[in-house]
DNA sequence: AATAATTAGTTGACAAGGAAACTATATTGT
DNA sequence: ACAATATAGTTTCCTTGTCAACTAATTATT
């Protein structure tokens, strides 16, 4: 097979596997009134301790419109609290509330417990090598788009 | 790394390059009026010559819904004709009209361009290895979910 | 210091996609 | 043959995500 032919097959392969776990994601968040995205957030915010929405926006790749909407889902649900920033009075830092602590572990307890269906009859060197590949290709995007 | 640490950055790649890739054949697709899920039931109906909804649903994994709602763009787009089924009066056959080949040519000639700028400074042994390991991860995905 | 240009975030309008109910036709079971 | 069930596709309603215009605050320019 040549690279033009390879190139397209990888492109449906990586549309197709990201569409289905989109999917997954949403199926398995169901239960937390939450979408893939939408925890995508979420965790950032969790992991971050404290940010503004713009470095979410830069880290995540996502339009500040719409992490705009999340945050307020999200602080709706009192998931996070929004604390006004002295430094810049545009922006705020988003913080997670001991509930969205909590939403986070239960999640996570899910997607761990996910993670280990999928990987079970693989091996790790199998994953190893897929990863390589995967930070291979998403560098080479990243240079091309 | 262990598998419980590496699985779940697999997840987390893979839904990042899908969204990449998919916004970036939105971007690609625009001046065709079409987005990427648009142009690849195009694409099913063009390859096939002719098909009907169902099998579509079934191959391309998408909502019928959705599918009958894109059908009907198509449709109106005049890339497609709709010859409705002697063997089956519920269902119809798509085909692909001239100016849908039309179309569907000069979006691959882009796509073609853009899968030669990204694959330009890789190896052609790095991407088998990224196709076969993306062929066993959407085959644990299948599996699971 | 005053004006212009940027930037953070919000809002409103609109397209895309999903779930469920629905229509019309086909298939199955008795 | 007839009722029950299943299937192909459509429609409706609703949520999500995108784009463009906007507000308010900040930084840069003169």
């Amino acid at each position: 097979m040549t690279k033009k032919e390879i190139a397209p097959i990888i492109i449906g392969k990586l549309l197709n596997i990201g569409g289905m776990l989109q999917k997954n994601g949403n199926y398995m968040l169901q239960p937390f009134d939450l979408n893939q995205q939408q925890f995508s957030i979420l965790f950032s915010i969790y992991e971050s301790g404290k940010v503004n929405q713009k470095s979410m926006v830069n880290k995540l790749v996502l339009e500040k419109a719409h992490v705009s909407k999340v945050v307020k889902k999200l602080h709706g649900m009192e998931l996070i609290d929004i604390k006004p920033s002295d430094d810049d009075k545009r922006s705020s830092w988003l913080i997670i509330t001991e509930k969205g602590k909590k939403t986070v572990k239960a999640c996570q307890k899910i997607m761990y417990k996910w993670n280990e269906d999928w990987t079970k009859d693989i091996e790790l060197s199998k994953l190893q090598t897929a990863l390589e590949s995967l930070q291979v290709l998403q560098s080479l995007f990243n240079e091309n788009t």
